[in-house]
RNA sequence: UGCCCGAUGGUGUAAUUGGCAACACGUCUGACUCUGAAUCAGAAGAGUCCAGGUUCGAACCCUGGUCGGGCAACCA
């Protein structure tokens, strides 16, 4: 296997330790991922870069990896997430080696607290939660030893038993490691191991009145499962000492050793990431659920119409490392876009119509015009597309005073309606709002797309024929946050950033008949606009579009 | 004022491990175009946080600073 060679891409600090312990044979030549999401929360985008360097790096080197819940705090997660977490991993496009849970450690877990109180590393502590946090020190100040530290081993396996066995009320005593209470890293000054917590488990019900804290159980399921690699986010960086320290007390010989290593986590611009203001968001309905399309979760992606291919080259396209990063969501779109791109079919969708009569086209007349679906596809062949004497186009795409450098309809100007004629518009008529109501076009019989004309002219037009078209409904999606990182103010709620106008809402829009079958999820190019796909709450008789992206515009950027 | 990380165009990530900074997004030109999209061609933009040092040669090594992030939950 020669993992890099037919691939010229560089390597990320990861990909390089990796290689280097393949070729040192460490681990005998494996390597095993995992990715252990905590069940309290739905996954978002930061989720998938992990997801896909886990998983990524196991296909690459030839490795598995595991999915594992972090399920040490009951009171905290719940079923609905392990549900929808799987979900969103297999929709990235990822199978896991083994569902795990690091509840199904727990006889084990107890056992090695066990041991390490007979080996005088684990004391059991009756101090009140606000006693063991003075104690703890400052971080520039060493801490102060609990008065149980050292109690006889006897004491302590005889109260840890109690603590098992429901015997004593939530908050009244822990295990703590016996470390280093002066240590500089406040994770090595006596950390706790166990929790009283009088609470029903999502899967071991009510088995167990004591919970593992996050150090004591994860790097343990590591060891159990045989992860090799053990990659986590820069927070957690400090808790590697601790990491090193219960494994230096429990590994044994000769079974694989599992390193941790951290990398940065994912900032996107105009977005928050974090499961805490993302429930909030939820919570206070100022979104709709965690599915929302403008969330940065999988789901609300999903929901979106972004396709599983463009987040993981997105993830690919932001790369590995360990500096703090935030990435312009452009790079995200742009990820969408290319994809889109190759594979959504265009269709003639008028978002904000406004009537266009030709004058010198027979009235009742209709035909039937041939369009190409997809440039970018050959594959994807033609359609039919009635045209008559009616049709919608965009308000956008006619100007009562156009500027030179306007590409479309004007009074007396031309423009080609795509797959169809070149029009001249001749009148148009207002309403007392100055609003236009109908614009009266001639069209050249002799233009007809495909009919091998060459006159040319600079624009062309999306459109629907009247009495053809489909009504729907198009929700026009935007940032979420008006500010680049609206988390980022001191003094500022993230809140304050939201932006007013991340959701317009429209009815009436009017779009192709090729669109009566659309199904939940379809997505399409709306030719001009931008791609845009069915939503889950959409139906025959009443459409429901949600847009993704809208297409670049070098036009309205000027 | 403790400890741990980090610092390369606007944004991200690279640089064959010491050999005169590359790629992507973005930006700007232009070509093409029956999508002002896509595509194609090109340009601008950093001299690698700062100051010393080692070296023929430093983004990479050393020293000292500066700035940014993290750590004081019975959360993960």
């Amino acid at each position: 296997m020669e993992p890099a060679e037919n691939n010229t891409r560089s390597l990320n600090f990861i990909e390089t330790i990796i290689e280097e312990d393949l070729q040192n044979n460490k681990n005998n030549g494996e390597v095993h991922f995992r990715f252990p999401p905590e069940p309290n929360g739905y996954l978002h985008i930061g989720h998938a870069k992990s997801i896909c360097l886990n998983f990524g790096l196991a296909e690459k080197y030839n490795g598995l990896c595991n999915l594992r819940f972090d399920d040490t705090n009951p009171t905290k997660e719940e079923t609905e997430y392990v549900d929808s977490i799987k979900e969103d991993i297999r929709w990235l496009g990822f199978q896991w080696e083994n569902e795990l849970f690091a509840s199904n450690y727990f006889d084990q877990l107890y056992t090695w607290a066990v041991q390490l109180i007979k080996q005088g590393k684990a004391y059991v502590d009756e101090q009140s939660q606000e006693e063991i946090s003075r104690q703890k020190g400052v971080p520039t100040r060493p801490g102060t030893e609990s008065p149980y530290r050292n109690r006889p081993v006897e004491e302590n396996l005889l109260l840890f038993e109690k603590m098992r066995n429901g015997e004593v009320p939530d908050g009244s005593m822990v295990l703590r490691a016996k470390i280093d209470m002066s240590s500089p890293n406040m994770h090595l000054r006596d950390p706790i191991m166990y929790r009283v917590l009088h609470a029903e488990h999502h899967r071991t019900g009510n088995k167990w009145s004591i919970y593992p804290m996050y150090d004591f159980a994860h790097g343990q399921s590591d060891y159990i499962e045989g992860i090799t690699h053990s990659l986590c986010t820069l927070e957690f960086e400090i808790h590697r000492p601790l990491y090193d320290w219960f494994l230096d007390q429990l590994a044994e010989e000769g079974r694989p050793r599992p390193r941790q290593i951290e990398f940065a986590r994912l900032n996107l611009s105009y977005t928050v990431m974090s499961k805490r203001k993302l429930l909030k968001l939820v919570e206070e309905n100022l979104v709709t659920g965690w599915d929302d399309p403008r969330m940065p979760t999988i789901s609300g992606l999903r929901r979106r119409g972004y396709t599983p291919e463009s987040i993981r080259e997105f993830a690919d396209r932001i790369g590995i490392a360990k500096r703090d990063n935030v990435i312009d969501v452009g790079l995200l779109e742009f990820s969408v876009r290319e994809h889109l791109n190759k594979i959504t079919p265009r269709v003639f969708g008028v978002l904000n119509p406004v009537k266009v009569i030709i004058t010198n086209y027979p009235e009742g007349k209709e035909e039937m015009l041939t369009l190409i679906n997809n440039p970018e596809d050959d594959a994807a062949g033609t359609r039919q597309v009635p045209f008559s004497r009616e049709l919608y186009i965009e308000q956008d795409d006619f100007m009562e005073e156009p500027p030179r450098k306007f590409f479309r309809l004007g009074p007396g100007r031309e423009v080609r309606l795509k797959g169809a004629y070149i029009i001249k518009c001749e009148d148009y008529k207002k309403d007392e709002n100055g609003q236009i109501t109908e614009i009266y076009c001639t069209y050249d019989p002799e233009t007809k797309s495909g009919s091998g004309v060459q006159r040319k002219v600079k624009g062309t037009l999306h459109w629907v024929s009247v009495q053809h078209a489909l009504n729907a409904e198009v929700r026009l999606y935007d940032r979420l946050f008006l500010d680049e990182d609206p988390a980022g103010h001191k003094d500022r709620d993230f809140k304050e950033f939201l932006n007013p106008d991340s959701l317009k809402v429209l009815q009436n829009c009017m779009l192709e008949p090729s669109l009566k079958d659309a199904k939940q999820g379809d997505k399409v190019q709306f030719q001009r606009l931008g791609y845009f796909c069915v939503d889950k709450e959409s139906s025959p008789e009443h459409l429901i579009f949600n847009r993704t992206v809208p297409l670049r515009d070098s036009w309205k950027r000027k």
